[in-house]
DNA sequence: GTCTAAATGAAAATAATTATCAATTACAAA
DNA sequence: TTTGTAATTGATAATTATTTTCATTTAGAC
């Protein structure tokens, strides 16, 4: 389940981030989107309710956010980086190339074929990055 | 099999791009690379042997080279987008965090999941990055 | 309330990429 | 082989994305 506004303000806090306005004012706008988002969009969202903030600002809190692990960067995307709001587990994501909609999922088996790449590549494996895109059920429905 | 410059060139024509000097050159320059490549790193490399070409050409060539599907995009790595040599069948990418070594690997199962998550999503999926990171076997037994 | 390190925003700096345009060139056709 | 022409090139400028610097402000511990 996403991350709600009050867990990442936790989150912060246990951190020793001081919880200014405008983080608070940032996580708002982040929690709040219902898709992806970039810096730029962030900010052009939050300028609104809040002229004074920074773009500045908004790079400094997401990158906070990244160190965290509360936000996740998306690829496959047409914008990358782009990011979206973190879960508490590990998961993946489902991109919409049309409104930019992510889902996530769980419970693939990344491990059998993990441990066949190590044994045939000798590599010792640490990460990977999975992402399907594609058109979510309402953009399917726009007709082009 | 990574594409051999002979296959890249045939490529080009086949598509109606001019051979020119410049264009050789930079594919040159991409299939001896080990690893993984930027553009302002194949520049680098090209400037010695060819300082009158120019960065932009090479912007220009590896969008041409995108377009034809010749060359990799890679994500999951240091400096995000990368690219790496093509080839001719669909696969996938093993990072070395280190070195920047690119192995390729096919032969995953991802049709079933993808099938699972188009029915339990209502998406229909068109694509998918997949990268796994880690450390090659040299780097893993270089000491730090 | 005071104090102080952390956070902020304006501005400049850096980096990455793309657009413009006049000069050059690959290569198809004569 | 020469010629014509559209494609290609490189210099330069323009955009765009991101980071750094630094003087000022402020959250939150005491
Ligand atoms: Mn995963
Ligand atoms: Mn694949
Ligand atoms: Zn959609
Ligand atoms: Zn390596």
């Amino acid at each position: 389940m996403k991350l709600t506004e009050k867990k990442i303000n936790t989150e912060l806090k246990r951190h020793n981030y001081k919880l200014t306005n405008q983080r608070r004012a940032v996580v708002v706008s982040i929690v709040t989107c219902q898709s992806q988002f970039t810096p730029a969009l962030i900010y052009e969202k939050l300028h609104r309710e809040h002229p004074d903030i920074g773009l500045v600002t908004v790079y400094r809190t997401l990158g906070i956010l990244m160190d965290l692990g509360l936000v996740c960067e998306l690829h496959a995307s047409g914008d990358c980086p782009a990011y979206t709001v973190g879960t508490s587990q590990h998961h993946h994501h489902l991109i919409c190339n049309r409104c930019g909609r992510v889902v996530d999922f769980t419970g693939h088996r990344l491990a059998e074929l993990e441990k066949r790449l190590a044994k045939e590549s000798g590599f010792r494996i640490d990460s990977h990055v999975l992402e399907f895109t594609g058109l979510c059920l309402p953009c399917q429905k726009i007709k082009c």
